[in-house]
RNA sequence: GGGCGUGUGCCCGAGUGGUUAAAGGGGACGGGCUGUAAACCCGUUGGCUAUGCCUACCUAGGUUCGAAUCCUAGCGCGCCCA
């Protein structure tokens, strides 16, 4: 197998197990991938990331620019190397920083001017090539390419005019991207627009045909963006299956952002094959538990007491050696370790989650789990 | 025994005549978090037969149209003197 081979190993419906392989090993999908926007998933060390059996782990190229800056992390011998994660990695282009830090962002058709509020204050622009060479000196094994992220609600010519822009630079980023060792993604943009979903896969399409038969590289893979940005799951659903299944098949597709537990095991359904969010650690470190159950705020009054495993169905660490009323005192009191137990088990939680699915897909019973996580009391917080 | 000071809601602590059921913290209770400007943000926190009423700023009196705020006495606490 050859860097970037991807094959299909089994499918159930429309969901499918992937094998795909890069620089630093495969991985194989339906998956959960852990954030790790600083080079680092806040609370977890590279051995702890292993020990849940994490595959990919993002960065993202925007905040690893600003601190420790480029040039660091291209000294240390890529993003891996630098926080010694020896599993493959993903870097976000820094495109929904653009969209969520859009007050201190000006775009233009050629690139995005910004000014980096969040650090120092200095400003900056960076064209898709720019942000190209940027990734390839951070050296992850996927790159995504330099898009711009439309909030909803939004106005359809807004959306339009932005998803345009993104896959111009999709066009601008594959061919500027060079490094032979590092996949690209391009991303789908058009907000809840099915039309523009549909004209963004078609350009994205021609795009990589246009470059094949220049002699240059295809998409190594798709990101679906622009999605989980205020909409209801329902309105996400509406387009979601279409805009999937109009991306080629044998490439992965991966959901931007996206990390409710219900909403990957319906979006699985539909052909995605890869997830990021940082739902599991953020929510993890202000309290929350994922679970079994629904969701669960360990703040509650109600776990002074209880000292049973947080959920008994986990075979976590958290799960299997510490008790709900410690855990809640640990977040009552603020110790560190509340935040980094609960982001291990919510991480545990969601790439399980996935490690069940792909054995439901392998089994051509995809249909059956789902029908099951739906009637579970864990999709009731959904 | 004397002098000075002090006493505010669960706790700390502002407020020294009226817009005060009482700033601000803390605690407690609850909610939120979706390609991480997040170990963060928001709400509630005297009671009720609830667009109003009752009880409240140590206690009891008093001054005043009106007092947590002024006066008197008592009680508690603190410091100093004997």
């Amino acid at each position: 197998m050859s860097i970037f081979d991807c094959t299909i190993e089994a499918q159930s419906g429309n969901a499918r197990v992937l094998r795909y392989e890069t620089a630093h090993g495969d991985f194989t999908t339906p998956m959960f991938m852990p954030v790790g926007t600083h080079a680092t998933v806040k609370g977890i060390t590279s051995r702890g990331l292993h020990e849940l059996n994490s595959q990919v782990v993002l960065a993202n190229t925007y905040h690893l620019y600003m601190r420790p800056g480029v040039d660091v992390v291209e000294e240390a011998g890529g993003v891996q190397k630098f926080m010694d994660y020896d599993g493959p990695m993903l870097t976000d282009s820094g495109g929904f920083q653009l969209f969520s830090l859009d007050h201190m962002m000006k775009t233009d058709a050629d690139g995005v001017n910004f000014q980096a509020l969040d650090y120092d204050g200095s400003k900056h622009r960076w064209t898709p090539e720019d942000n190209m060479r940027i990734q390839e000196r951070i050296g992850a094994d996927i790159a995504m390419q330099l898009d711009q992220c439309v909030g909803y609600p939004a106005e359809k010519r807004a959306v339009e005019a932005s998803t345009k822009l993104s896959w111009e630079w999709a066009e601008r980023c594959l061919a500027s991207h060079h490094r032979a060792d590092q996949a690209l993604f391009g991303i789908v943009q058009g907000g809840m627009h099915l039309d523009l979903r549909l004209q963004s896969v078609e350009n994205l399409i021609r795009i990589e045909s246009e470059s094949v038969a220049a002699g240059g590289r295809r998409f190594d893979g798709f990101g679906i963006g622009g999605y989980s940005v205020g909409e209801s799951h329902e309105v996400m659903f509406e387009t979601l299956g279409t805009v999937t299944r109009s991306l080629p098949d044998d490439r992965p597709r991966y959901l931007m952002g996206v990390g409710n537990p219900t909403t990957l095991v319906r979006a699985v359904g539909e052909g995605v094959d890869m997830f990021d969010c940082v739902l599991p650690t953020r929510t993890g470190r202000m309290g929350t538990a994922f679970s079994s159950q629904g969701r669960m705020n360990m703040r509650n009054a109600k776990y002074t007491h209880d000292f049973g495993p947080l959920d008994p169905q986990c075979t976590c660490e958290t799960c299997t050696h510490y008790s709900r009323a410690y855990i809640r005192h640990l977040v009552k009191q603020d110790e560190m370790l509340g935040g980094i137990l609960l982001s291990m088990h919510n991480l545990h939680f969601l790439i399980d989650l996935m490690r069940r699915a792909r054995e439901a897909i392998e089994a051509g019973a995809y249909d059956e789990f789902l029908a099951d996580w739906m009637a579970s009391p864990a999709a009731k917080d959904y």
